[in-house]
DNA sequence: GAACATCGTTTCATAATATGAAATCAAGTA
DNA sequence: TACTTGATTTCATATTATGAAACGATGTTC
């Protein structure tokens, strides 16, 4: 481990949503580390343009930073071969389409088809959520070895989002096993109020959950009228995802009680 | 400018789309290090997700760099004010619409809504395209400072992409003042085969051309039958995006000639 | 099946280099 | 005018990154 990159490191995580852009006394200050030592780091991430100066000489993270997201490695593994699936879904249930990858206790989205009926501005991409109040990070959670998933929810507590979360392990517990029952899993506003969602799980070659897709709207039609139809859609596409990783798919048995390895 | 935060941040950029995966002893070689120096730096940046480990031992761009991007400035300043009326213009004309900003002596794509006619699997979001043959591009170029214009134009050459592609400098500024004139710039197959855009510039405060959103897509009626009415939408939408820059529109002669600092 | 590549990993003495106190510059404020 | 509170630069010192070499693991060749 070298002290200096990692210094660097941290200067970059230090930006979040709340503090997009940061003065140099403010990151030496919350690092505890020198106002020159901090400079140096910055003027280093800044040469390759991580970093960027705003007019009024204060910080925030540079455009270069975007460019390398192409060469993550999920995204060419799994964003590239999955993105064409996932805009024909789209196209043809106009609603807002979403991928994730399961990234320890949360699920990261990954890319997105975005609605003109999405309530946020900002884009879901580069989004984290938790496991047990998606669509996404259920479908994920409930074809996770069992003791894996008992890990997961002795670590985290269940937070509340929403009057609708399900913040009880036996609950949850119970929804986990009719997400498998039915192939697929439903969001019921437990994240956010006024977003509805049904999710499907994409598995690779080793027979392992990797991430999971899924339809979300506004409209609560998607967990009511329009629900068969949905499904069948998004448990499709994500098959065809999970085939084009490499899984062959097995008796659903096998699969659901514990991936082998 | 401290040496070994340069090398690890020489090894993230190291990774391409031709290489996205690359084993110790190649970015050893082809950066000049030591094996052991490049691992101490691996290790470092493993240790923050910005690198992972595949399952052959090889290394490959880690998942954390994704949620960097949602607090890179451009996109907290740019991207987010900019996305509703983006998403609000793709679902009236049914084309894939793509946000870019300046960067240099290109765009660099920040933001699209893809369509299911997209020809490529991967999303534009974190590429680079040339300013003299993109609709976005050419969109910049027609409202910079003709110095700027004059230097950029002697710096880089004017590669063929296509058969459509303006590789001669007079034609080029030709085609510039045509833009300036009609208020929108058009790309006719210049960059790509069987792609053709609509794009329109985007504007900040002081005045200065950002960046420029465009329609894209396979359909030729894009540059024809259709052209009258996307051309306003587009224009219609990036001039709003301006103003939630904070742009004052002024005199449209003004701006065309010369921003003001 | 033994010898040989090639890869990732670990070690550790040494010299190179990051560090950080302090001085400086620039802007805004009382 | 004096006083904050920013960012920036300098430079001597000690910390710390460096890289030669050895190691272990895997796969390939003859």
């Amino acid at each position: 481990m070298i002290g200096s990159v990692a210094k660097a490191l941290d200067i970059l995580t230090l930006f979040s949503k709340t503090h997009p852009v940061l003065t140099l006394a403010e990151i030496s200050r919350r690092l505890e580390m020198p106002k020159s030592t901090a400079h140096h780091l910055i003027t280093t991430l800044a040469a390759y343009g991580f970093i960027e100066q705003t007019d009024d000489g204060a910080y925030a993270l540079g455009k270069s930073l975007i460019p390398l997201t192409q060469h993550v490695l999920v995204n060419v593994e799994l964003r590239d071969r999955a993105a064409p699936l996932l805009r024909a879904l789209a196209d043809s249930c106009n609603e807002s389409v979403y991928l994730t990858v399961r990234d320890g206790d949360a699920v990261l989205y990954i890319y997105a088809i975005e609605s003109s009926q999405r309530l946020l501005a900002r884009t879901a991409v580069g989004d984290r959520a938790p496991l047990y109040c998606t669509s996404v990070g259920k479908a994920v959670l409930a074809w996770l070895p069992p003791d894996e998933v008992e890990c997961l929810l002795n670590t985290a507590p269940l937070n509340t989002y929403t009057p609708y979360t399900l913040t009880d392990p036996a609950t949850l517990l119970g929804d986990l096993e009719a997400t498998r029952q039915r192939g697929y899993s439903l969001d019921n506003q437990e994240h956010e109020l006024n977003t509805f969602c049904v999710g499907a799980p994409i598995f690779k070659a080793d027979g392992h959950v990797v991430g999971a897709c899924s339809v979300s709207g506004r409209d609560p039609q998607i967990v009511e009228g329009r629900l068969p139809a949905l499904a069948e859609q998004i448990v499709g596409t994500a098959q065809e995802i999970s085939r084009h990783m490499g899984y062959v798919p097995a008796h659903m048995s096998m699969v659901r009680s514990r991936p082998q390895r």
